[in-house]
DNA sequence: GGGACGTTACTTACAAGTCAGTAAGTTTTG
DNA sequence: CAAAACTTACTGACTTGTAAGTAACGTCCC
């Protein structure tokens, strides 16, 4: 049984579609070029070749068309998997460092998110809540997969494996900003792998040898 | 022989040093709280008592008066130390750590420096060069420190100390933002510890043991 | 010590621009 | 023919920066 459309009279077209996605990723080059406050309308309405008001058309407002833009590149960043599911257990770390490697051939969508991120923290920033609720979901998985890896008999504290779990998405953040700042200085992936590594060995291994 | 000034008629007045000051501290904490491009001349000079034209007649541009904040901030940030110069060797990983702790009593700076930096990646902003030096200074300081700390026989490899470098420094400021999004559960200062430990550890004792 | 005078430290007023959002009208399309 | 997909036009709020005016202050000279 087909089902009937009664609440609109013409069915979303997708054409309409498309241009929504032009815009998503029209805006998400200018907030990440710009950031999102001083990115405009009318620079995102111009890459597509259309006047601010149909953007607004499309989104309702500057706020909404953000959270689209967070939400659409959270989607097409875990395009590339199978499945579409983020692993677990090593493979989650694993699949960290291949986003890294892959993010290398794409520094507009890194400098969006390093840099929203970062104005989210702002008062009354629209995107607050959503980068909140991202780090603990973020927290929530590595954590998890950090258990599953030392699942020995002699496991890290729960202090341990949550500072663990901070670091290793902390670590990945911080080298953005200093690769968007210095490209040729900075190795993006290999300095995310060993800093993951160290940080796991560090975890599993425990309580031995500390330097400081 | 006193220094006759010729240049000017009147010596700068005390006062006038104070009320700058007090701008820089009102700037910082409106930057901090709204990030440059949103927070307004208008909200600084509110909260010294003036109007934004008297704000611009000490400072001259907005610009210029963010740069001034940059350098006050970095400045005040080593008044804590003995001799006030950044240590070496180990003692600079413990300082790295004491400033993690002290600047858990002062959000407001902490997310200032957060804020602005992530921002500064963004297209022709002001504090661009003042953020891409500063890293690169401090790469150089920890990358130096690390070199002190690890002068065995077996030294780890240029690459290994480029990355550990720029991985500790990373792991300060990407704690620094989960920890404003949500600091009831991050412990700043002691997963700061924990991550530098580990990068120094793995640094240090170099190519055995990797768990990816 | 007391003006004169130039500088400093502002204020008010304004210029010139940008911005998000709205309302109303027009074309396109299913 | 009705809804969607726009555009044009406008509003109102905010921006940084400038120009001109004013009051207070420090210094020099007598």
């Amino acid at each position: 049984m087909a089902v009937r459309n009664v609440t609109r009279a013409t069915k979303p077209r997708e054409e309409t579609a498309r241009k929504r996605r032009e815009i998503l990723r029209a805006a998400t080059e200018v907030f990440g070029s710009k950031g999102y406050t001083k990115g405009s309308l009318a620079d995102i309405a111009e890459q597509v070749g259309m006047t601010h008001a149909g953007v607004l058309h499309h989104f309702g407002s500057k706020d909404a068309l953000l959270l689209e833009v967070l939400v659409y590149r959270d989607e097409t960043d875990v395009e590339h998997l199978e499945g579409r599911h983020i692993p677990g257990g090593l493979d989650l770390f694993r699949h960290l460092v291949t986003t890294a490697r892959l993010n290398e051939q794409r520094p507009g969508i890194i400098q969006a998110f390093a840099v929203l991120s970062a104005e989210s923290v702002t008062d009354d920033h629209p995107a607050k809540e959503f980068f909140r609720k991202r780090y603990e979901t973020l927290r929530g998985e590595v954590k998890e997969a950090l258990t599953e890896i030392c699942d020995t008999e002699d496991p890290p504290t729960a202090e341990a494996l949550d500072f663990a779990t901070a670091s290793i998405i902390a670590v990945m953040d911080g080298l953005q900003i200093q690769w968007l700042l210095a490209p040729e200085q900075i190795r993006l992936a290999q300095s995310s792998a060993f800093a993951i590594d160290a940080i796991l060995a560090a975890a599993i291994q425990g309580h031995r040898r500390s330097v400081m």
